[in-house]
DNA sequence: CTGTTAGCGCCTTCAC
DNA sequence: GTGAAGGCGCTAACAG
C-alpha cells in the first residue's frame, strides 16, 4: 500500500489498480501526522516575517506562496508584531520541530543562539538585516541602490537634492533606508554636490508622515529639485505632498523612489526595482532544494540585481 | 514524563522537578508529529484566503494571527492566486488531515461538496461570498452599507451622486461592490433621486482604473457632487482624479469609501467601517473555542455592525 | 514482486 | 503515585 502511494518500489500494474480501487473505494486519505512520524519530516515551512501590512513583506510572501503551491510543502505562517517576539518565536520554531525549514524575512536575529538551539535546520534569509555568514541569504546592496537611485537623478540635471525616508532608528531594526541614504550621500559626495540637511527627512513608516515631511521640504524658501525617497510607499506620499503644494512632477520636483511595489505601477512612479516576488521564489526554491538534497544551495549567498524603471516622476 | 508535561495526573512535586531537570539537561523537546499521531490533532489552522495584496485580506489575516499567536495552533497560509485552484486547494486541505479547522476568507465555494468529502472538518467562513448554511459565518451587510454611506452623503445635502466599484463580474465571484451599489441604487430610490448611469462605473481593482474612472465621470459637463466608492483602495484612486482635476475635496466632489483599511486613517477619508481586523479575530476565536469544546459557536453567524467614520472627505 | 513486522515518539490505560 | 505496555497510521527493512 504504502508502496503504490509512494510510487517507490516495483509493483505490478494489476496490483496496483486494486489497491488503487480500495482506495478510492474506502475514501482513504493517509495520515500526515503518521507520515510524518515515521518519515521524520512534517512537510512544512515556515517563514517569520514582520506584521506583514507592507506590500513589500506581502509580495515576498507571495513569491514564497507560489512555488510552495506548487511542492508538497505546506507554509505556515508566523508574523511578528513586535520585536520583542522574535526571540521568543524562533525558539518555538526552532525547538518543536513543527517545521522542517524557516525562511526569515528582513528580521535580524542571532546565528549563534540558533545554531545552539537547533543546528540542524535549514534556514534561509532574505532581505537580511545583519550580515548572515552561517546560512543562505538572499539580498540587496542598499547602498549601490541608493547611489544608483541620486546618480539617475544627478544625471537627468538635478544639482539640489532631497531625501524622505522612514526612521532609521525604528523597533524592528530594519536597515534599508539607513543604508539607501548612505547611498545617497556617497552619490552627492561623488558628484561634488552639497548635502542640504534641511531636505532631508526621517519619519514614521506612513505615507501621511512622508508628505508632511516633503511638504516641509518643498515649502522652504529654496527647495531640491528632485527627491529621492527610501521606499515606495512614502514616494506615494510625496507625490501626494507635491500635488498638495500645486507643484509639478517631474517638472517642478522630481521623484524617485525604492522597492518597485505594485502600486508603484499605477502611481507611473520611477523607482529602484528590487524584485520583490522573485526574491520570495528564489528562497523557496532553495530551501526546497536544500530539503530535497540535503545540502546547501549552492551559491549559498546573493545579492540581487538592482535596476532603474523609468516611468513619469523624474 | 507525559504527566508532568501535561500537567494531568498527580505528580509528586519531587519526581515533577526530577524530570524537568532531565528534560532540561538532556535538551528535550517533545515530537509534535508523535502527540499529533497519538493525540489525534495537528494543532494547525488552515486559512484559505485569495491572493492576498488587497489591504483587506491582509488585515483580516493579521486579525486572525493575532489571536492564533497566543494559541497552541498553527496557521498555515493557503492563498488563491487563480479562482480555479479554489476547488483543488479546498479538497486538498479537506483530505489530507493536516488541519483542525479551515477558515475561509470572502472564497466562495460548494458547501454540498465539502461536507461530502469532510463532514467533520470544523469551518469558519468569514466574509461570505454566498449564504452559508451549514458553517458559522461571519458577515457584514453590504447592501446595507451601501444604503447607508449614501444614505450619509444624501443627508448631507447631496443630490447627484456618483458610484465607483471594481467589476461586478470578477472571476473570484467577489459580491461586495455588488451588493453595496444594490444599497446605493436603494438609498437614490428611496430619497427620490435619480440615477445617473453615465456617474456609475466598474473597473479593474486598482487605484489607476478607480483613478481614470472618476476622471471621467468628473469631467462631464454635468459631474457629480458627491461619489459613493465601494471599495477605500479605489476610494483613494477617486481622491486623486479628483487632484488631478483640480477640485477640492469635499468642497467641489465628496467621496466616501467603504471597509475602512488602514490607509483611509493616513488619507482623512470618510468611509464606511466594517471591523476588517476584528472580523479575523472573531473568526479565529470561534475556531479555536469549537475545537475547544467539540461544539459550534453560538450564534453560529453574525453579521458585524457597520458605522460611517466621519473624516475630512465628505 | 508482495505479505509481514519493527519501530517512529507520545499519550493513555492498566497494573502495582 | 509511578512504571510498563498498547496503540495511533505509516514507512522501511526483511523475509518469502
Amino acid at each position: 500500500m504504502s508502496r503504490v502511494l509512494n510510487g517507490s518500489a516495483q509493483v505490478r500494474e494489476e496490483t496496483r489498480q486494486k489497491v488503487l480501487a480500495a482506495i478510492d473505494e474506502l475514501n482513504f486519505s493517509p495520515n500526515m501526522a503518521a507520515r510524518q512520524l515515521s518519515g521524520g519530516k512534517t512537510f512544512t515551512i515556515g517563514v517569520m516575517t514582520p506584521f506583514f501590512t507592507y506590500p513589500s513583506f506581502v509580495e515576498r510572501l507571495t513569491g514564497i506562496q507560489d512555488v510552495l503551491h506548487e511542492s508538497a510543502y505546506d507554509l505556515v505562517l508566523h508574523s511578528i508584531r513586535f520585536p520583542e517576539q522574535v526571540g521568543r518565536q524562533l525558539h518555538t520554531l526552532l525547538t518543536r520541530n513543527r517545521v522542517d525549514g524557516l525562511i526569515v524575512l528582513s528580521l535580524p536575529f542571532s546565528e549563534e543562539e540558533t545554531r545552539r538551539i537547533n543546528p540542524d535546520l535549514p534556514i534561509i534569509v532574505i532581505d537580511d538585516t545583519q550580515a548572515i555568514t552561517h546560512y543562505p541569504s538572499i539580498t540587496i546592496d542598499n547602498v549601490a541602490g541608493g547611489e544608483l537611485a541620486t546618480n539617475y537623478l544627478i544625471e537627468r540635471g538635478h544639482r539640489t537634492l532631497g531625501f524622505v525616508g522612514d526612521r532609521i532608528d525604528n523597533p524592528f531594526g530594519f536597515v534599508s533606508t539607513r543604508r539607501r541614504y548612505e547611498g545617497f550621500r556617497r552619490a552627492i559626495d561623488q558628484a561634488g554636490l552639497r548635502l542640504v540637511d534641511d531636505w532631508v527627512r526621517f519619519g514614521e513608516h506612513t505615507q501621511e508622515a512622508a508628505r508632511q515631511n516633503a511638504r516641509e521640504i518643498l515649502s522652504m524658501e529654496r527647495r531640491p529639485t528632485a527627491i529621492f525617497v527610501s521606499i515606495d510607499t512614502l514616494a506615494l506620499g510625496v507625490l501626494a505632498a507635491i500635488d498638495d503644494l500645486k507643484l509639478r512632477v517631474p517638472d517642478d520636483v522630481a521623484v524617485i523612489g525604492f522597492d518597485d511595489i505594485q502600486a508603484a505601477t499605477y502611481m507611473h512612479l520611477t523607482t529602484v526595482r528590487q524584485h520583490l516576488v522573485y526574491s520570495g521564489q528564489l528562497g523557496a526554491r532553495w530551501m526546497l532544494d536544500w530539503l530535497d538534497r540535503k545540502d546547501l544551495p549552492d551559491p549559498a549567498s546573493v545579492a540581487l540585481p538592482l535596476e532603474i524603471v523609468e516611468r513619469a516622476t523624474v
